[in-house]
DNA sequence: TTCAATATACCTGAAAACCATTAGAAAAAA
DNA sequence: TTTTTTCTAATGGTTTTCAGGTATATTGAA
């Protein structure tokens, strides 16, 4: 049985991952690259006006973030299946795209076949998560529910302060309230991440990327 | 005048890459893309038989980190103009990279025209490295210079376990010094830093990449 | 071998951080 | 609207850090 070709937009500002997507893709006459942008803007200007099934599209771009790109992709056209492109993995990143709207995942590093796929599946309405994202998807699932005792907006404030090396004073002064005020937040910080010193606390801070 | 085309060995695990660059290469007639393979290992075995002109370098390979594949290949055949490539430019690896004798530094959102006048440069005997790398490596240059104090063995130990959490005394306990040693090196520590408590000296540690 | 750098150790006082607990006001959630 | 959470603040005490200086053994380089 014979389809009309997906049409793929492929938007990366990599010259050489570009070209190779297409040559890729160029064997196999069920999909069909229409053409591909390097940044943010012009493809959402080309989007105006044209349509296709499939954006792979790539994570960091120079203008406009991917995680952004997905939501204003999805805002002008909620029918097209995004499927995210990235070198390497940052869960963070992928969680907050998923969360937006893309159907499916991949590294750089997948093979011919598995790009393939992951275009015939989200073009289906399936989602695709290679076996690397999968795994990265449970371990910081797993790691949310357990990890992170959600700071308040306040306490998250103060850990930032207190990890940018600023005193109890200091910080008490920044934020116009009493020293025994910052005390008390430290004190619940470091009982809710269950440290017992400051060194400790800025280790999460940095580790957690609050700074 | 017609040269002999450079040949080219290309070493990336992504096949996207792969295939960008053999494409954006092919229309060149000046270069022939000999083979390419997406590890270290199957790459110093053919270099065991045969040689080529130019290798095109990813940093971040499965099984052996480019740092390393520079000394492995220029051990083997000290002729060959090694091309470093990587999406992302991390200062420290590509200063290494280059103490180990890296000819040129592309990221692989070069152009097609970069991409070829680096090969040729560089199998020239000259040196190319892109705009951004040039900034980096003067910003590291610069910073090197300037920063880092130059910690004693000991005081980078101390510091590192500071950094950990852990207190004056089971540091002492550990290095079975005397607790007034260890708040002598910390006092010195902060000296030499430049920093007036234990929080700015943790983020120096991990910013630095002490821990 | 001498000298400089390093690692070790100690003292002291002031400042800051840490611990435990309580509690009212404000904001968010139910 | 009521309930809960969050933010604020205080008391009073203990521990740790910070900053000043001093001093000795060890090590490595000139």
């Amino acid at each position: 049985m014979q389809h009309k070709p997906i049409t793929i937009l492929i938007v990366d500002d990599h010259p050489m991952v570009v070209e190779g997507l297409k040559t890729l893709l160029s064997d196999n006459p069920a999909v069909a690259v229409r053409t591909h942008f390097t940044n943010g803007n012009d493809t959402l200007e080309f989007l105006e006006k044209e349509i296709v099934d499939v954006i792979l599209l790539d994570v960091n771009l120079p203008d406009i973030s991917g995680v952004e790109m997905v939501k204003l992709i999805l805002d002008k056209r909620a029918t097209i299946k995004i499927l995210g492109l990235s070198t390497y993995s940052e869960p963070s990143i992928i969680n907050q795209m998923i969360k937006n709207g893309v159907k499916g995942y991949l590294l750089k590093n997948a093979t011919s076949d598995e790009l393939v796929s992951a275009i015939s599946k989200v073009h289906n309405g399936e989602f695709y998560f290679g076996s690397e994202i999968q795994k990265i998807l449970a371990d910081s699932v797993a790691q949310e529910s357990k990890d992170v005792p959600k700071l308040t907006r306040r306490e998250t404030h103060v850990l930032r302060l207190i990890a940018d090396g600023k005193t109890t004073n200091t910080i008490a002064e920044e934020l116009f309230i009493s020293p025994l005020t910052v005390e008390t937040h430290r004190r619940n910080l470091m009982q809710k991440l269950e440290v017992s010193n400051a060194a400790s606390l800025i280790k999460f801070a940095i580790e957690k990327k609050f700074i």
